[in-house]
RNA sequence: GCCGGCAUAGCUCAGUUGGUAGAGCAACUGAUUUGUAAUCAGUAGGUCCCGGGUUCGACUCCUGGUGCCGGCACCA
């Protein structure tokens, strides 16, 4: 006589043992529709599994967040039973819900193509019109094993016979198709519906391992209904159209060529971009008491070595031999010659902390396949610096760091930022007892700075735990730029040391950041972010002063050069062309403002200032234009 | 690096069963002096990614490479 708890406090009385599906429609017709499982005590179960006992329960619905992801997940199978129907010989592995969607991988010796995709869909839109119940069965592990193994699934049989031994090992059976699940899942297939797409084919390797065989992956999206689906490949189509390679080629920023993988071309509009970041980063580095320095490209090898970077990225640097037989190495990296930097002369304690920053082009031999734009190149530009300070000194540092980092994101645009503590890999160099030390230090400054943060484990840098800064923009997608790193390693492999105030030698803490990361990856993702629309305080060029006829050609040289004397990048555009052509041109440029001047705006000293995206326009006299723009660029977008 | 796909004019893309290539936009020239997202006409533009092979003949077929794209792995 289970007694049934509902959300909203009411109960409900069962004489026998009773399964969500029957709670589900004694309470609505609509919710036995929508309902794809239930809450049993905090628990996802099957509407179709009996509840014996009294509990509180919960019906979960296709469109909620978990439904969602059941929804995904029940698509996976039914893609696998697809498969298998078609090619038996393949072997199933694994095929979770992912954001947006499913996948599922498989191993098959011929690849699957693009038209297969098709095919598959099709099939598994049949499936899901068989209405297949799908049940859930307990079995023991050891005929569970010797059952996948019998149908040559050998992957299934070393996943099951790795599960632990208290674990209970269920299959799901829908149809002919049985597979390995912890559930739970929809009643039958017809819940699956229509909305769902097979989005693309891939390799994967086999438990994520590179060592492993690789496997065939295939990538689906799947929603509640067709609506949702409809709206996810219009973000898609959207999505496109921000991508920092096209928008790079229409605003004319930058390019790439053969000839320099991984490399960029920067145009001259794209260089006065990098520019700007760089002369904003040097006020904000300045202004917290950073002091810039450079330090040299190419470095013999043996310093690499010793400050452990060969060891475990040698295979990744670029080197060069000279004649005399020695080997040098093109800097990866900025810390050892910062390194050097601090070690000449004697340092004080009252010295500290020094810190030294430098906008260092460092190069690194990426995987090809791992090139990607401007998001991952071989060569590209570090905001980088190194804070050298006592141990005491780690969090006041730390949480300066923190602050400005999200301080700046801000000024770009960008208001959510997650931060992520990032602990000690398992390829490390260092004593334990001194990553102890590191992670203690760097985890005490974060709690003390108050801000909200993940761990990560295991993905710390060889030499230190760090932070990560990850920024979330426009369309959700997440980019990990700042990074903050506590070394109490690399100083002393490097023989760094300052005179404590008891005058002996200590070895000092090494503070790594970096706030843009990689100018080049930033610029891109900034570009992806304000599709290319720029705030007014970085666009390349800021304003364009359009001639409706040619009368006006004097006047606006004029106010072009009195622009540029208020220190606003702007050009003429004196061109024998209709005013609409010149909008439209230099609106698919995305340049920020543009200023039509004709007869009437000679006579009277105005401009008839038009920004971008937006169609009407404002007549104001040039002086006052000027120092709008001007306040709007000193408050980079932000309100007084 | 691995799996798969792609590579034709500056860009976006067509190109039949193997007979040395075409459109739109951009560029250039001329006309047009124009009031807020494409004025009209004309001209020019190609190592069909690179190398090798098959063939009387290769953009097309085979083969080796390079680069890019989508993933996987990697990311100091």
């Amino acid at each position: 006589m289970p007694t049934i708890k509902l959300p909203d406090g009411s109960k409900r009385q069962y004489d026998d043992a009773v399964t969500g599906e029957t709670i589900a429609r004694d309470i609505s017709k609509s919710l036995a529709r929508d309902a794809v499982a239930v809450r049993v005590d905090e628990e996802l179960w099957d509407l179709t599994r009996p509840i014996e006992t009294d509990a509180t329960i919960e019906i979960v619905t296709r469109d909620s967040d978990e439904g969602l992801e059941l929804l995904r997940h029940d698509a996976a199978h039914v893609m696998a039973e697809a498969v298998k129907e078609l090619w038996p010989e393949t072997q199933v592995t694994i095929g979770p819900a992912i954001e947006n969607g499913f996948y599922y991988d498989f191993a098959r010796d011929e690849p699957f193509t693009t038209e297969d995709l098709a095919v598959i869909e099709e099939r598994m839109r049949e499936i899901v019109g068989r209405d297949e119940e799908i049940e859930r069965e307990v079995w023991q592990r050891d005929e569970a094993v010797r059952f996948f193994r019998d149908q040559g699934e050998e992957y299934k049989a070393e996943i099951i016979a790795a599960i632990p031994a208290e674990e209970t090992i269920t299959l799901y059976r829908q149809g002919d198709f049985i597979d390995l699940c912890r559930g739970p899942h929809l009643p039958s297939t017809s819940k699956l519906g229509k909305a769902f797409k097979l989005t693309r084919v891939s390799g994967a390797y086999w438990r994520g391992d590179s060592r492993n065989p690789m496997l065939q992956r295939i990538y689906g999206t799947a929603w509640a209904n067709e609506k949702q689906l409809r709206l996810h490949l219009k973000q898609l189509e959207e999505a496109e159209k921000r991508d920092h390679r096209r928008l790079g080629r229409i605003m004319d920023l930058f390019h790439f060529q053969e000839e320099a993988p991984g490399a960029v071309f920067w145009h001259p509009n794209g260089w006065a971009l990098f520019r700007k970041l760089i002369d904003y980063m040097r006020m904000r580095q300045s202004e917290a008491g950073y002091q810039e320095v450079n330090t040299p490209e190419l470095m013999i090898r043996s310093l690499w070595e010793a400050s452990g970077h060969w060891e475990t990225f040698g295979e990744n640097m670029f080197t060069s031999e000279t004649e005399d037989g020695r080997c040098y190495a093109i800097k990866p990296m900025n810390c050892p010659g910062h390194v050097q930097v601090f070690k000449q002369g004697i340092k004080s304690y009252r010295e500290l902390p020094l810190r030294l920053a430098e906008f260092g082009k460092v190069h690194r031999y990426e995987p090809s396949g791992a090139l990607h734009g401007m998001l991952r190149v071989r060569a590209f530009t570090q905001d980088d610096a190194h804070i050298f300070c006592t141990p005491e000194q780690i969090t006041a540092e730390t949480i300066a760091v923190c602050e400005q980092i999200l301080g700046i994101y801000r000024d770009f645009g960008f208001d959510e930022c997650l931060i992520k503590f990032a602990d000690r890999p398992e390829v490390r160099v260092g004593a334990d007892e001194v990553w102890d030390q590191a992670e203690q230090a760097l985890l005490r400054a974060l709690e003390e700075s108050g801000l909200d943060y993940k761990h990560n484990p295991g993905e710390g840098a060889f030499y230190g735990p760090k932070l990560e800064f990850v920024l979330r923009d426009a369309i959700g997608r997440d980019w990990q730029c700042g990074t903050h790193q506590v070394d109490l390693n690399l100083p002393g492999r490097l023989g760094a040391s300052y005179i404590g105030e008891d005058g002996q030698k200590h070895t000092p803490v090494l503070l790594h950041r970096a706030i843009f990361g990689s100018l080049e990856r930033f610029i891109g993702i900034l570009l992806e972010h304000h599709e290319g629309k720029l705030p007014l305080w970085l666009a390349p060029t800021q304003a364009k002063v359009l001639t409706i006829t040619s009368d006006a050609d004097a006047y606006a040289l004029d106010v072009v050069q009195r622009l540029r004397d208020a220190g606003i990048d702007a050009e003429a555009d004196l061109r024998n062309e209709k005013i609409s052509y010149k909008v439209r041109e230099h609106s698919v440029a995305k340049v920020p403002v543009l200023m039509a001047v004709g007869q009437r705006e000679v006579a009277e000293e105005t401009v008839a200032l038009r920004r971008l995206g937006v169609k009407q326009q404002k007549v104001l006299g040039v002086a006052d234009a000027i120092e709008q723009l001007k306040d709007e660029i000193r408050m980079r977008g932000r309100a007084a």
